[in-house]
Order: C-alpha cells, then sequence, then structure tokens
DNA sequence: GAGATTTGACCGGT
DNA sequence: ACCGGTCAAATCTC
C-alpha cells in the first residue's frame, strides 16, 4: 500500500516539475516577446538569416513540457486505477434518464403525487454527476440552436439571483440529456452566465451539433471543488501541437499552471478514451456557429471563480477561438459525440 | 387542448 | 442538516 502512495507522490512530483518548467518558460517567453516588439527589426533579420529563433525554440521546450505532463497524467490514471472514466460514459450510467428500472418500477408512474397532499412518495431520481462541464457567459441566453425547457429555478445560497434549469426539448422523445444553468451574472446582471452540461443527443446535424459542443481539449470545470482539469486527449495534442502549438499554447499554459496552483486534481480528467480527433470539431458552445451580434460578447472561461483562490481567469475571445477553430477542425465525415 | 413555465416539494450528495 | 438539482401538479400562453 506504501509502495502505491510513494508511486503516487513520486508521479505527482513529476507532473508538478514538468509543469512549473512550463510556467517558467512560458514566462521567459513571455519577457522575450515583450522585449522582441521594441525590437522588432532585429529578430526580423535574425529570422530571414535562418538563425534559430529562440521563439519558436521556446515555444517548442513549452509544448514539450506540456506534452510530457500529459503523459504522465495519463501514466498516472492507469497507475493510480483513476479511472478517467469519462465524465460521458458516467453520464450514461447514471444521467440517463433512462432511469433505472428499480427506480421507475418502485414508484411507477402515475403514483407520483405530492408527499404533502397525502399521496404516495415521490418516484426517486438519480442525480447526475457533473459531466461535461462547460461555462460561458453571453448576454441572451437564447442563442444556441437547441430548443430548451425550463424545469425548474432556484435561489442559490449566498447568490442575488436564482438559477434556471433547462432541459434538451427532445429529452422524452430522444432521450437527450443535456441540460444548461442559467444565471445573471453578479456583478453584471446583463450577462448571463450560462453553462451547459452533457451532451446533447438528439437529432441534428453532426456538422451544426459539431460547432455547438466543445473540443475535447476542453477545459472542465468541476463546480465543486474549484478546481480545474485540463483535459487534453493526446490523441488531440500530439499532431496539433507539433503544428500548431502557438494558438493553443495559452489555453494549455492556462490549465497546466492552474493544476499546478491547485496541485494535481485527482479525479476530474475527462479523458475520453473514445475520443477521436475528430472531437476537435466538438467546439465549445453555441457561440462558435453563431453570427457577429455575440461576436464581442461570449468569453470562454478557462477557470472557474473560486472564492478561495487568486485565480485569474484567462478568457478566450472569439477571435482567438475562431482561429483555433479554423486550425483544427475540418469536421468532414466525423462523427459528433 | 397542447405545450411551456412556475413553483413548492422531494431527493441525493456532502 | 444543508444545499443544489430534479420532479411534477398547477398555472399560463397561444
Amino acid at each position: 500500500m506504501d509502495s502505491g502512495s510513494n508511486n503516487t507522490k513520486s508521479i505527482k512530483r513529476n507532473v508538478v516539475d514538468q509543469l512549473v518548467e512550463g510556467y517558467e518558460s512560458a514566462t521567459q517567453l513571455q519577457l522575450l516577446l515583450s522585449h522582441q516588439q521594441s525590437n522588432h527589426h532585429i529578430d526580423q533579420t535574425r529570422i530571414v538569416s535562418g538563425d534559430p529563433d529562440p521563439v519558436n525554440e521556446l515555444m517548442d521546450k513549452i509544448l514539450d513540457s506540456f506534452h510530457k505532463t500529459i503523459s504522465v497524467l495519463d501514466s498516472f490514471d492507469q497507475v493510480a486505477n483513476v479511472s478517467v472514466v469519462l465524465e460521458g460514459s458516467r453520464n450514461a450510467s447514471c444521467g440517463d434518464d433512462s432511469t433505472p428500472a428499480s427506480c421507475n418500477g418502485g414508484d411507477s408512474g402515475d403514483s407520483r403525487k405530492r408527499l404533502g397532499v397525502g399521496k404516495s412518495k415521490r418516484g426517486c431520481y438519480t442525480r447526475k454527476k457533473r459531466s461535461h462541464t462547460w461555462t460561458m457567459e453571453a448576454r441572451r441566453i437564447d442563442e444556441d440552436i437547441y430548443a430548451w425547457r425550463k424545469y425548474g429555478q432556484k435561489q442559490i445560497l449566498n447568490s442575488t439571483f436564482p438559477r434556471s434549469y433547462f432541459r434538451c426539448t427532445h429529452k422524452p422523445t430522444q432521450g437527450c440529456n443535456a441540460t444548461k444553468q442559467v444565471q445573471k451574472h453578479e456583478q453584471d446582471p446583463s450577462l448571463f452566465q450560462i453553462t451547459y452540461i452533457g451532451h446533447h443527443t438528439c437529432n441534428i446535424s453532426v456538422e451544426t451539433q459539431a460547432k455547438t459542443e466543445p473540443l475535447d481539449l476542453e477545459i472542465v470545470m468541476d463546480s465543486d471543488n474549484n478546481k480545474l482539469a485540463a483535459t487534453i486527449s493526446q490523441d488531440h495534442v500530439d499532431p496539433y501541437i507539433q503544428e500548431q502549438g502557438n494558438d493553443i499554447s495559452s489555453l494549455i499554459g492556462v490549465g497546466a499552471s492552474m493544476v499546478k496552483e491547485e496541485d494535481y486534481n485527482n479525479g476530474d480528467q475527462n479523458c475520453e478514451g473514445s475520443s477521436t480527433y475528430s472531437d476537435l470539431s466538438l467546439v465549445w458552445p453555441d457561440v462558435m456557429m453563431s453570427d457577429d451580434r455575440q461576436h464581442h460578447q461570449n468569453h470562454f472561461y478557462h477557470g472557474e471563480a473560486s472564492t478561495t483562490t487568486s485565480y485569474q481567469f484567462s478568457f478566450i475571445d472569439n477571435d482567438q477561438f475562431s482561429s483555433l477553430f479554423d486550425s483544427y477542425c475540418p469536421y468532414e465525415g466525423t462523427s459528433a459525440i
């Protein structure tokens, strides 16, 4: 038992070391870039002359560092038998509203009357585990292509505004378990904080769906723990990083630094084992396909607000994200989800 | 009348 | 025990 524990510690140390290295490299890069801005022509000369580009070198180093980290995390999952149970599959067993037969069976259908009315007990249900969750801000809540049906509203502790609960309209007919929660932003009530939970499985075109769901390299936010897990399937990262590193480096870096600060987050990785490269096409929410109206209004969290930590959120605006999307997501012939 | 929303109760996780 | 998420009867809207 101790050996296992030691092994885990060793792995965690390895993770931290790699992250620190990446962080330091990123810092150097930042300095270098700021220096470059003031000496632009000098660096241009260097590049033209074929000298090694320090920016690229650093970038390679950074990416390599994070790549290693991901590998370590991956091996950690195997060693620690952390079921990186994919949130998706977890969802299928828990959240799936094909509620356990015993559940409905025990209190089937029409007997569901209110307790207070003196009738039988309401049927049980299985609470969904948090799965595939991502958050965005928008000025409107109705800008995605899906049809939502409100099923609840609740006043949340220490929140000024109530939280509304929506589920996919097609849940009864197609068993789509996607839900979203909408709450007005505390500081800016004109903004809505929208949390999407789960993938849509309802019948819409692949392309549309792909454009409306998150990348598999999504930053999954575990709102319960105020921790963040940068979840990047290696299948995605390798070719991507090697060829496109620049665009996503900030994203990875943010996620990684958060992991570092918060200490490694054990169970919340969301490694879609079955994911394929096509999952990259599962780009973040609805805004991706949206029109220009919200172009400047939507931000994607790379972290989560925490009342107990000093995280700085890093937002990607649509410009950045679009470039990412353009680079990575030729989702032809891919099947979303 | 059908479908959507409201709202208080119920339930599970912590 | 508390809190957040979900259920489902009641109510609303078209």
